[in-house]
DNA sequence: TATGAATGAGCTTTCATTCAT
DNA sequence: GATGAATGAAAGCTCATTCAT
């Protein structure tokens, strides 16, 4: 810590303590919900006492919270990485938005099911935070389909219904891909930018090609 | 229930007894997860005692089991109705799929929302009954397309990830739709039919398809 | 219940169940005081497990409530029986008084030490109405005084610090008395109204006797 | 400690580690009781860490010992002093016992509370020295009174329970008053000095005795 | 048919305390 | 001299379930 050199090790040493604990209640969530997860089988599975874990954490919600909020903020970056890339083209925005959700979903499996159907089990006021989070998250969608329509390149019958369904799609991508399979997360990610394009009736203005 | 006489006062006289605990059971299951609901709070929920509760059904597995069996029994029903209503022509029983599972999921939301998330909560052999079904439904929405590609009426990319969106899309409407809006379940089949449609990129042969 | 005769064994009966959880609670929160003892404890003094436990009672603090709430009510009854027998007389009120004090303090001396000690560990709007009804107990002695006074029959240099001598005096019998001893509970009250009358300088008007 | 220079800042630096520590158990104690109060609680309010505080004192038991020993040691001395200034005569005694005593509970209310009330929670061993001092205090008042029946100004008809009233009045001054108001604790004294002669039937021989 | 009594295992959390640094 | 990490035991309470009546 005062030595000049030696700083190496960093994502390694702080393996011990708090992250092997949030990663075996990550595990422990994902795989049997919060209800059917007791603080003694999370602090087993992360091998450590049950007063450590206290130790660390205030409880039980605290974990469920902390692993909602850095799951939702991972995809928040995501997307405004991906949107600031995409620059001002509607087309270019949705298939960002669609990139980043079925990334997320895909590579993120667990943190990704836990962060949208644990929701009960927060506190009051995270509830209402989250909520706004995910409205938010929808929010984006919304406006790249809406600029979409302006300009001329989506038209979508029920843009609403289009949304969601947009939505609903990549999320449920989380629900039975499993990676290291033949299928590529960015084969995975070309398939539901056009799937989502298709469902937005996208067609592009102007020449895509000239002549 | 197949008998043709003795049928008296059906309706009435199982409300008192198994029915109250049922929808009791459904409504707490619904609303706060299996786990996160007690035994107790089903039977003050339903009025009766716990004894009573024990007297009807063997326990609270049983519980979830049963409203998931009859849950999946009536979806699989409106399939098989809908189905039996549409013929042979696959755009007509890809309409029917989506028309039996938005009508589901919009109209049974508690019920279908158990049926399809309280997986993890079920003993091992209902399971893989519970999973059979599943790859049933999947397989009703899958052979139509391959039929509609097959007939040359339907050109997904992608049928498999086609067929995946058409699901997630219509299974999403539990989680947002209310009914008793201004859009009825009627205009919401009409669009989710059409979303389909999209997502298969329908283009009907000669004589254009009505529906 | 039903049956005509044979109504014997009324108080022997519900010894089981309530009965034997509530004495046992007394007897530990007399002996070690409410938080030190756990409900686990209370359970084994009883004799019963600590699930049958909370099937009568909805917890350690109601426990407590129970008890000091059966003890003051005893107290605040037989305040009242004494008052009564007592008729108009400033000094048989005080004289009342002290003896029902007095007694309570000497033959309940758990249940007293309870009430009047554990007020800490009570729910809020339970210490409410405890107050209120200590606020009363006080009253009644300071009313008997006030009467006294008026009447010519009792002159105390400080009516509120004899009053809170004489109730102080009366409450400490039960830290030092045991009953069974040589000194009787009659004795003993005899002893402690003569302390009060002198307390309250207490001299009888007109002819005690007469010649 | 005994060393003679070198004795720089005691009241100043003493204040930082232990005094802050012994006060905050102090109140801590005095506020909810001593099984009510964690360790940690305790830590907190003197605003120190947990390890802090065990560098310091053994545990919980020995601060509590600390001090109910220190409040009794300051008891003692304020009733010697009292008793030295008091000289022989049995009256004078007395006065002096009750004002040392009337000081300490309405003075050091906290403390005295502390000293009285949480035999229980100490060692063995404490409480045997305790209560030897406890009879001490108590041998006191017995003996001033006693001599003042033999030298013919007291006549209490039952002198044990005279003297138990005395303490008993005393002692009960830590419940009700809060210094600060319109009473002052000298206000308090004189009329307590009197009160313990009224119990004691205190009938000046010749030259009536001052105060 | 229906119920109150009862249970043992388990829950989340806090306890006083120790120890390596 | 002072601290964060860690622990085993125990706290109050709830669980799904069984059983005698």
């Amino acid at each position: 810590m005062t030595a000049p050199a030696a700083a190496p090790a960093p994502a390694t040493a702080r393996t011990t303590g708090q992250q092997v604990i949030i990663d075996a209640a990550r595990r422990e969530f994902g795989e049997r919900g919060y209800d059917a997860v007791s603080v003694r089988d999370i602090a087993a599975r992360a091998g450590v006492s049950l007063s450590a874990l206290y130790h660390y954490y205030p409880g039980k919600q605290a974990l469920l919270e902390g692993i909602v909020e850095a799951g939702l903020r991972s995809y928040d970056t995501a997307c405004a990485a991906a949107l600031g890339a995409a620059g001002d083209d509607p087309a270019r925005r949705l298939a960002a938005l669609v990139a980043a959700t079925v990334r997320y979903r895909a590579q993120q499996q667990v943190d990704s099911s836990i962060v949208f159907s644990e929701t009960r089990s927060v506190s009051e006021e995270f509830r209402a935070r989250h909520s706004r989070q995910l409205r938010e998250a929808t929010g984006r969608f919304q406006r790249a389909i809406a600029d979409g329509i302006e300009a001329g390149v989506f038209n979508p019958r029920w843009p609403d219904d289009a949304r969601r369904a947009v939505i609903a799609m990549c999320n449920a991508v989380a629900e039975w891909y499993r990676p290291g399979g033949e299928l590529t997360v960015d084969d995975l990610v070309t398939r539901y930018v056009n799937l989502a394009f298709t469902l937005v009736e996208y067609r592009p203005t102007a020449p895509p090609f000239s002549f």
